[in-house]
DNA sequence: CTCTCCCT
């Protein structure tokens, strides 16, 4: 007699909802057993009519497992009824219904018949992890059954999960929903000084725990070096003697992880410090409190880098629960949030899914070779970010794997069906020889998973390839390793049917520059390196790489200014020349050079940013130089051109014009002149190439040739050279402030004049310096009328006491102006 | 002073 789930209670519910509707939604909480118990209440269903039923898991483990437990309640072996395909794993056979598979088996799958034939449901399970082939494998199966499989069913399973959207986008389809069968946890917020290090507010909680509460204790920290730390600071602090600390991690070898998770042996209590590997990965049993630091590590991808970085981010309230969930499975429990409950609701509801931060490369291949030209063109939960697409598409035409038009490249179909990062495809697909693919095999599977000496400061890949070469049959990790890169092997030996082969045995190096020519380095000569993308990288110093000039970066964290490598291979000088010429282009550069004053050029052999070398040149393009020139004189603005005399004097008087209303005019600011300087300017720069030559030019002919004749005429009239005064004279007006154009000029030549002169369109009145006989000033106006009717008579009284013998009358509105001390007769 | 998790 089977045990009792809580799912069983809401089958006849989903199965109800499967006879209606194609699509269907099932939240269901840890514990209630969806993941055995719905694919084989299925079997019955009669939509199925004989054809198999396909549920993926996010993880091969799980895949596995749930394939054992399933065929074990039909009292059956894995592979009759029940089978699973994960990578280089496949147990099915011809009876098999019911198949588990992990995500890229699923894509697998789709791409080679997207029909998918034969199969009658697909189950989405764990979906709320939201992995980014679980998000594609969805919108592909939604595409399918809108094209070409009316018939085909859809369910997401999720434990926590904001259910409408899903259900939206899987045509309003019903929701079904399920309790869990977790203990009560209580949980407790325990509020500390965000200043005292985590590792000793984590080392606390976890002592004072210890005291009050029974059973093993389960440490959420956000990483390795935390856990160190907490470690740490335990071991100092003293723990009671039954006590013991165990480290959980994903980069520890997996028989370390089954020593970690199992209970301990004598009676001791155990404390598991553990990254989120614990969250839903692994199972750690005994656990009966938890304690959750709150934070979580995350990568990050920049599509400006190209390059992922890991960032430290808050945990989202579902994974918080998912965590406190883990002190509930045996007997109720307690849990401890390092947080105040006033934080909690600021907390996103469900983690990022991973479509939004991931390195989109192997997506936007996936999406080409599904016949797609733009991601719209699907439904997304998540539609994918366009600036890490347009990035990835980038990547797969450098690679060569996609065309232009968007369609893949034929070869980008096999690196697709290779199931290794674009990159790494790219790589085995450049080997020349039989030796290279083998190296090359090597170096995409080593790179597809963890660091195999996760300890060993030094990052040069080599030393992985020797203990790949060396150990690879005899460490389970490394023998997953080897059996990668034996399976890659055989399908590129397939794909290109031995007729491709040469004599050639260039280094690793060689062959990592195809996968990561952006991250090609050379190193200053302060020991950092510089990328071919252009930006900065650090390697430790003490590295056996550190006596080679060039390497590649094939992994980077990319989390701070600069990049810190974590593996890299050497390159030599010669194989840059010799191996690696298709990535260098010669570029004459020229620039201005400060101290003489005049553009230089220079011949660089570049590979990105890298300069490989560099020599001056002696004839260069003046073509180029010109655009030089012209770059430096709107950078640097008027003072590199002889602005002097008529020259400035125009400019200034053109500006003023532009203060008026007339749009025509706007154009003719310094500013703007500048702006435009390539139409006006840059025709006269052909064959100038220093400042001296610059000096040569006849500004003022070049900027009077920018006026029509009217324009000419309106500048003449409207913001004149000369003021005509009363007395005759011409006064030049000085137009050096734009928005207040002066004349200086003697009072007395300026007696009759009532209104004040204004220009340009008479929107600007020109400001009168009022002048002494002997060229002092007395008054400075814009209003010449009340002057004359005010002031004057306050001035007069002053001047005329120190200049008896000239001319001061007492009504100047009519009075003779004169250039003299007084009007002739 | 050290990199989260996962997959074709």
């Amino acid at each position: 007699m089977k045990k009792q789930l809580p799912i069983d209670q809401v089958l006849p519910e989903l199965l109800a909802a499967l006879s209606c509707s194609n699509n269907a939604v099932l939240l269901a909480e840890p514990g209630a057993g969806k993941t055995t118990r719905v694919p084989l209440a299925l079997l019955q269903a009669p939509w199925l009519r004989g054809q198999r039923i396909v549920m993926l898991e996010p993880r091969r483990l799980a895949a596995r497992a749930a394939a054992q437990y399933m065929a074990r309640e039909l009292g059956e072996a894995v592979g009759e009824r029940v089978g699973y395909r994960v990578r280089m794993d496949t147990k099915v056979g011809p009876r098999t219904v019911i198949e588990v598979v992990t995500e890229g088996v699923l894509t697998r799958m789709l791409q080679e018949d997207q029909a998918l034939d034969g199969v009658g449901v697909i189950l989405f399970d764990e979906f709320h992890e939201r992995h980014l082939h679980g998000d594609l494998g969805l919108a592909l199966a939604l595409q399918s059954q809108q094209l070409l499989r009316e018939d085909l069913r859809l369910i997401v399973m999720s434990a926590t999960l904001e259910a409408e959207p899903i259900a939206a986008l899987l045509q309003q389809a019903p929701v079904i929903r399920c309790e869990g069968r977790l203990f009560p946890v209580k949980t407790n917020y325990v509020d500390g000084d965000k200043k005292t290090p985590l590792s000793t507010r984590m080392g606390r909680c976890i002592q004072d725990a210890l005291n009050n509460h029974e059973g093993d204790v389960l440490a959420f920290l956000p990483g390795v070096r935390e856990i160190r730390q907490t470690s740490r600071w335990l071991a100092s602090a003293g723990l009671p003697a039954n006590v013991q600390i165990r480290e959980l991690y994903g980069s520890m070898p997996l028989q370390q992880q089954a020593e970690t998770v199992a209970g301990c042996m004598d009676s001791r209590r155990k404390v598991v410090l553990a990254t989120s590997i614990a969250e839903s990965s692994i199972t750690v049993d005994g656990v009966t409190v938890v304690i959750d630091s709150g934070l979580m590590r995350v990568s990050r991808f920049s599509p400006k880098s190209g390059m992922s970085g890991l960032e430290t981010v808050p945990v989202s309230k579902a994974s918080a629960d998912q965590r406190r969930g883990r002190a509930g499975r045996l007997m109720p429990g307690t849990c401890y949030r390092l947080w105040r409950e006033e934080e909690h609701r600021y907390l996103a509801d469900q983690n990022a899914p991973e479509m939004l931060s991931a390195d989109l490369s192997s997506l936007a291949l996936e999406l080409s070779i599904w016949g797609i030209a733009i991601p719209a063109e699907l439904d997304w939960v998540t539609p994918p970010p366009m600036a890490a697409y347009e990035q990835a598409s980038d990547l797969l035409q450098r690679l060569g794997a996609m065309k232009p038009s968007g369609q893949p490249t034929a070869e980008g179909r096999l690196i697709a069906r290779l199931g290794v990062h674009p990159r790494l495809g790219a790589m085995l697909l450049s080997a020349k020889s039989i030796d290279e693919l083998r190296i090359a095999c090597e170096l995409a599977a080593l790179l597809s998973e963890r660091d195999i000496l996760p300890q060993e400061r030094n990052v040069d890949i080599e030393l992985r390839l020797d203990k790949l070469r060396r150990d690879g049959n005899r460490d389970p990790a490394l023998q997953r390793i080897a059996a990668a890169a034996g399976q890659l092997e055989r399908i590129v030996v397939g794909a290109w049917q031995n007729n491709k082969w040469q004599n050639s045995r260039r280094s690793a190096g060689v062959l990592l520059a195809a996968a990561y020519p952006d991250r090609i380095a050379q190193r200053r000569s302060d020991g950092r390196l510089l990328l071919a993308v252009g930006r900065g990288a650090v390697m430790p110093a003490e590295q056996l790489l550190s006596a080679s000039s060039y390497v590649v970066a094939c992994e980077l964290d990319d989390a701070g200014a600069e990049g810190r490598v974590l593996l890299a291979a050497a390159l030599s000088q010669e194989e840059i020349d010799t191996e690696l010429a298709a990535y260098i282009h010669d570029s004459e550069e020229l620039y201005w050079d400060e101290q003489a004053s005049a553009v230089r050029a220079s011949r660089k052999r570049m590979l990105g940013a890298i300069v490989l070398s560099e020599h001056p040149l002696n004839q260069p393009d003046r073509d180029q130089i010109s655009d030089v020139l012209l770059h430096v004189v709107q950078q640097r603005g008027w003072d590199l051109l002889p602005m002097k005399g008529k020259a400035q004097s125009l400019l200034e008087r053109m500006q003023l014009m532009a203060r008026g209303g007339r749009t025509e005019w706007s154009r003719m600011t310094g500013e703007a002149l500048l702006a435009s300087a390539d139409e006006w300017l840059k025709p006269h720069l052909y064959g100038l190439k220093s400042r001296a030559d610059l000096q040569r030019l006849r500004m003022a002919d070049l900027l009077s040739g920018l006026l029509t004749w009217e324009q000419r005429k309106m500048l003449d009239e409207q913001a004149p050279t000369h003021l005509i005064v009363p007395s005759g004279s011409r006064i030049p007006i000085d137009y050096s402030n734009p928005d207040q154009p002066v004349v200086a000029v003697r009072l007395q030549e300026m007696f009759g004049m009532t209104e004040t002169p204004r220009l340009a369109d008479g929107i600007i009145p020109l400001t009168i310096h009022l002048l002494s006989p002997a060229q002092r000033p007395v008054q400075v106006t814009s209003d010449l009328k009340s002057f004359w009717s005010e002031a004057y008579f306050e001035v007069k009284k002053d001047l005329k006491g120190r200049y008896p013998k000239h001319y001061w009358p007492d009504n100047p509105l009519t009075a003779t102006a004169t250039n003299r001390a007084k009007p002739r007769k």
